[in-house]
DNA sequence: GTGGTCTAGACCACT
DNA sequence: GTGGTCTAGACCACG
């Protein structure tokens, strides 16, 4: 695994929300186990402590479970699985949407914006 | 003017997003004149210093200019506001689209999500 | 007269600059009455204090005089004036071939670059 | 490090200056770990705050990179610092050029006065 | 009155 | 250890 990192958000919720998406998107399937915080550490050369909390935080939300002396896996509840789906996409468009209004566009704006934008892409990804 | 602030982000970010919408909504007009330092200050309940940054902030971005000695002023490019109303939309829009592609959401499913998501919201508000 | 103002510098040092210049070029002729506080203040559309403010620099400079009844003169002394615009002429020499040397150019590289700056210029004047 | 700083220009200004000026001349370089706000502010008697103002003006140039809880580095990219050292040499330029007009000098008295201030310099030099 | 700078000292999150 | 933010209070130049 390689990754860029941002500067602008704390390095440890970057790995989390990297994982997460790995885990919701099914490239890291309920029960895989999950690499060592050193083998992550040394992959991308970050702080193990960094990788430590990242763990930690995953675990909070249940995501992930230590087995003592086995190590870390991808939870087996598929139910966790996607309610934390559903929390991350419910985060992305209450901020979307709330921000948008904010900055005084109607439903039918927000409605045609995304739309555009998502046509496009689908345009580009086809050339 | 009153705010509420969310612990998680930096003050003067929040006041600072606070009157970049005010000013691209219409509320504060090109030319106006914007409180100084220390009424905000006051009327924020809020160390002067943090508003001192905003300010800095918000003219580095072009969007407000100081008059020696006479306080601030709401620039009078209207292109500079067009062009800042962009820039908030495009990385509200950015940040959301990539997100939802990111877990695993097509561009039809956000489509979706966004209309059900603003028509309910519509019928809340007649309600 | 009209003006524009730099934000970065006080009005009145850009107003006593301006009417130095204005004399050391001769458009302002030794002898010559200059407009009253109230006559340039209403020109330039700035607070009155600032143009007081201008003429007591300028007289503390010895290039303006003040006959009590009658206004404000640019001074007879052509001596005074010479002095002031060698004194402006060797102030921005040096700020540029000091500021040239610490950002690591050499001798040769400043006469080369303000020879091509000034030629430059030339042909642009003569287009 | 030591620095003298001059009551008319903001100390953090001067530092800044100072800091561009020693990345240009290869002093520091890309890539090099540069001193901790902490280190600096007991080296040069300042106030903490000032030394950060510096690195946030630095930080927005582009010049200077921090790395979450690592540090600020000089950026790495040399294009960056060649564009920096052009952007200052311009200005320094431009102001003196402007200038010298303004007083009503020649192409021809700009760039012998520029001639011979650099010479006078070499020789004191090799005294 | 206005903004700009500086100091002193504190707390927090991140690595 | 690092930088980022915030508060409190002071002084100055400008208009």
């Amino acid at each position: 695994m390689t990754m860029e990192f941002d500067n602008n958000q704390p390095i440890y919720l970057q790995i989390m929300n990297h994982m997460k998406r790995q885990i919701i998107v099914g490239k890291l399937k309920p029960g895989d186990k999950i690499d060592s915080v050193r083998e992550l550490a040394a992959e991308l050369q970050i702080n193990p402590n960094t990788i430590q909390r990242t763990f930690q935080e995953l675990e909070r939300e249940g995501i992930v479970e230590t087995r003592r002396g086995l190590g870390r896996y991808v939870t087996s509840e598929e139910s966790t699985i996607m309610s934390i789906k559903k929390e991350m996409a419910g985060e992305l468009l209450d901020r979307f949407v709330i921000g948008m209004r904010e900055l005084g566009f109607e439903s039918k704006d927000i409605i045609t914006i995304v739309s555009e934008a998502v046509s496009e892409k689908d345009k580009k990804g086809s050339e």
